[in-house]
RNA sequence: GCCUGGGUAGCUCAGUGGUAGAGCAGCGCACUUGUAAUGCGCAGGUCGUGGGUUCAAUCCCCACCCCAGGCUCCA
């Protein structure tokens, strides 16, 4: 790393063994490439290492183990992929087959409509292996335009990408990778010559130096993708794989995939029995079994309750409307692909409430509003219908019927930068509550499609950006990803496996207001626009359940579990204390149940474990006789023998509270005309 | 919607061109238990739905329904 007064045209291999540089190339070894030198960064450019470094450049190496060292050698693992199934499939067309985050894909097109099965990827994979052994150089070479279509006339989807190129550069921005000497755009390919097959494939590179490099890959799974993300364009089929640095990276990051498939909020809704989608509803339409339903009773009563806290009024608005209200607020035009289709009742249009913004600008604009009434915080914890295509269904994280953790807050243009600061602030709190700790924020500007004026869209996204800034959450900007009617920030948390969930999500709108004509009367007399912001700190309460039940795995905190305390009596002549002991705990609020003694002990218990109860409570004789109860902590493998009751009792409801200790912030709230 | 895989008892799954099996769960009886599966018995199925081929279909063929993964990462 670092400057070098380079001999003109050196390589990074060359570069490698120079003595001068005191760095030298590790010999690959096969299977662990972890602190090999892959490729080189030439002015922050990722190159091969073949490639001549014609000028003083800043060089830095990059290894196997680091993010682009994967990125590259996941690249040619795809490439490998690719040049197998050329080979399995002679007359197959390629695609695009980039490096992902986790990962790699390649899309292909098999001759004659055949399709890929699970069953192809043994093979696929064994043919791969052979390609790798037998250490074929990654030969970089480039073409002009038209050479490069020659080499590929068989390869209508390399054309297309040949041809783009060309249009890329013909629209100026010409750019130094991609010009050869007289200015002509070319294009590289890379070429694996071997004893199966001549493989050439367009690609950008860098690839590592040859196939002996790689090795530890596994193919995933079989998907359907369309050409360039389209679905109106040819659909192909996608080859999922992965590949690491070494064996112990790759069974790593294998086994991540077994824990996250463990803990998938379906299987164990159905083992936990929470709640299940019975045909007869409909996909997308969750019931709610009684223990599921505690959950959920429990996130909601503590939502309500932070919202109260933070000066939030409770409002409440029905699940039907008629059409005209979303026409007014322009849903209609602009949200209808997401909209249950309409109902006519008594020569009325009616739809089913797919946002509750509008019912709660009804409710503001139920009488004149006075500037001392702001800010004005609605909430509800309302129940709207969407309709989502049946393939992006995904158990309590996609559904059709959900819950939000909905507010808008009306306010003036003065009060806004405070109440987006202290939601932001608010926002952290509630998610700190379920021990998620790792933040990062998403702020989505203007869409293409969008109402409203290009200076009111600016005022909010400018809003929003200075709120994030002042709460110090580092945070990206996603360009054109706003809603229709607002930008907006998206709070993404890391959940306990590492892996990001999307939840809360604030908008600055100046267009409601506008549309459903919203004033509020100021100190000067005179009627003004009302800035509104809406926002969810759950998101939806399905969604942020099936996140908190792979976040958990099942085990949830004491104060959200459904069954708290289990009373397990040794034997028939405990079930008198047994009862006792249930009626106490019933008594100070705690949810707990009785395992009669009709199994033996050890069975019991272990049911209990299954189930992930918080407290498995076994009384015997001598808790009869001294007022005691033996506790088995959950996460612990030996009992507490003789625990009074009275300290387990108190034990226990000190943790209950200590879990959600969410009281809320105390915050200003605009006068309230309660008569 | 489209591609791939799947649909057999409440659950997990086995199975065959001659209309079905296991384990767990359930129910009954016995066992009376101090920390992760007591024993015996019983019951439970329109083999997703409809059509076709066949003497005969859960199995083979066709259509449909439902479930899962993917269709965001762009040489």
């Amino acid at each position: 790393m670092g400057s070098y007064n380079l001999p003109k045209g050196i390589t990074g291999s060359e570069l490698l063994n120079n003595t001068e540089t005191g760095l030298k190339a590790k010999a690959a070894k096969r299977g662990d490439v972890s602190d090999v030198v892959l490729a080189i960064e030439v002015d922050g450019k990722l190159v091969d290492l073949a490639s001549p470094i014609d000028h003083d450049a800043n060089i830095s190496f990059v290894i196997g183990s680091s993010m682009e060292g994967r990125s590259v050698l996941r690249h040619s693992t795809a490439h490998v992929m690719a040049q197998t199934v050329r080979d399995l499939w002679p007359g197959a067309k390629y695609a695009i087959g980039p490096a992902t985050e986790d990962g790699f894909y390649y899309d292909f097109e098999l001759p004659g409509g055949d399709h890929f099965t699970d069953a192809d990827l043994d093979r696929i994979e064994k043919r791969m292996s052979e390609i790798i052994k037998e250490d074929q150089p990654f030969a970089r070479e480039e073409h002009n335009l038209a050479e490069g279509a020659k080499l590929f006339a068989d390869q209508q989807y390399k054309l297309e990408i040949i041809q783009a190129v060309g249009e890329e550069e013909s629209a100026a921005d010409l750019s130094q990778d991609q010009v050869g000497v007289n200015n002509d755009p070319v294009v590289s390919v890379y070429r694996n010559a071997g004893d199966h097959s001549d493989f050439i494939d367009l690609c950008r590179g860098p690839h590592v130096p040859s196939t002996g490099y790689l090795g530890n890959f596994k193919l995933l799974k079989v998907a359907g993708s369309y050409w360039r993300g389209d679905e109106n364009r040819q659909q192909l089929q996608r080859i999922y794989g992965t590949a690491f640095e070494s064996p112990d990276a790759l069974t790593e990051y294998l086994k991540r995939l077994e824990e996250a498939e463990k803990r998938d909020h379906r299987k164990l809704g159905a083992e936990l029995d929470l709640f299940h989608f019975p045909h007869e509803i409909g996909g997308g339409l969750p019931v709610f079994h009684p223990k599921g339903a505690l959950i959920r009773t429990m996130l909601e009563d503590f939502s309500r309750q932070v919202h109260l806290n933070s000066g939030y009024l409770p409002v409440w608005t029905p699940h039907v409307t008629k059409s005209t209200l979303y026409a007014k607020s322009g849903h209609l035009e602009w949200y209808s692909d997401n909209m249950y289709p309409p109902m006519e009742m008594e020569g009325a249009e009616y739809r089913l409430k797919p946002m509750n913004c509008p019912m709660h600008i009804l409710v503001y604009s139920s009488r004149s509003r006075s500037y001392r009434e702001l800010p004005m915080r609605l909430f509800e914890l309302g129940t709207v219908y969407r309709f989502e295509r049946s393939g992006v269904l995904h158990g309590l994280a996609r559904v059709r019927g959900l819950t939000q953790d909905d507010a808008h807050i009306f306010c003036t243009p003065d009060q806004l930068h405070g109440e987006l600061e202290a939601l932001v602030a608010f926002v952290l709190e509630v998610l700190t509550t379920f021990g998620f700790d790792d933040f990062e924020a998403e702020l989505s500007t203007r869409p293409e499609k969008f109402v409203g004026e290009i200076s009111d869209w600016d005022l909010a996204t400018n809003a929003l950006a200075s709120a994030l800034s002042a709460a110090n959450i580092p945070y990206r900007v996603a360009e054109g990803e706003g809603a229709f009617y607002a930008p907006k920030i998206d709070i993404h948390l890391t959940d306990a496996i590492g892996r990001r969930w999307q939840v809360s999500t604030l908008q600055v709108d100046l267009q409601m207001p506008a549309r459903f004509g919203l004033y509020y009367v100021g100190d000067d007399n005179e009627r003004h626009r009302p800035y509104m912001v809406h926002r969810a700190l759950f998101g939806s309460v399905e969604r942020f359940m099936a996140m908190l039940i792979e976040h958990y795995a099942g085990a949830f905190p004491l104060w959200l579990a459904p069954v708290q305390v289990l009373v397990v009596p040794v034997a028939e002549s405990h079930h008198d204390y047994s009862d006792e002991v249930l009626l106490r705990l019933k008594e100070v609020g705690l949810r707990a149940d009785i395992y009669p003694a009709e199994e033996p002990l050890g069975a019991r218990i272990r049911k209990g474990k299954l189930e992930k109860i918080p407290y498995i409570l076994v009384v015997g004789d001598e808790d009869v006789d001294s007022r005691t109860v033996g506790v088995n902590r959950r996460g612990s493998s030996k009992p507490e023998r003789g625990v009074l009751l009275d300290d387990f009792v108190e034990e226990a409801l000190s943790v209950v509270s200590e879990g959600h200790a969410g009281g809320g912030t105390a915050v200003k709230i605009g006068r309230q005309r309660l008569i």
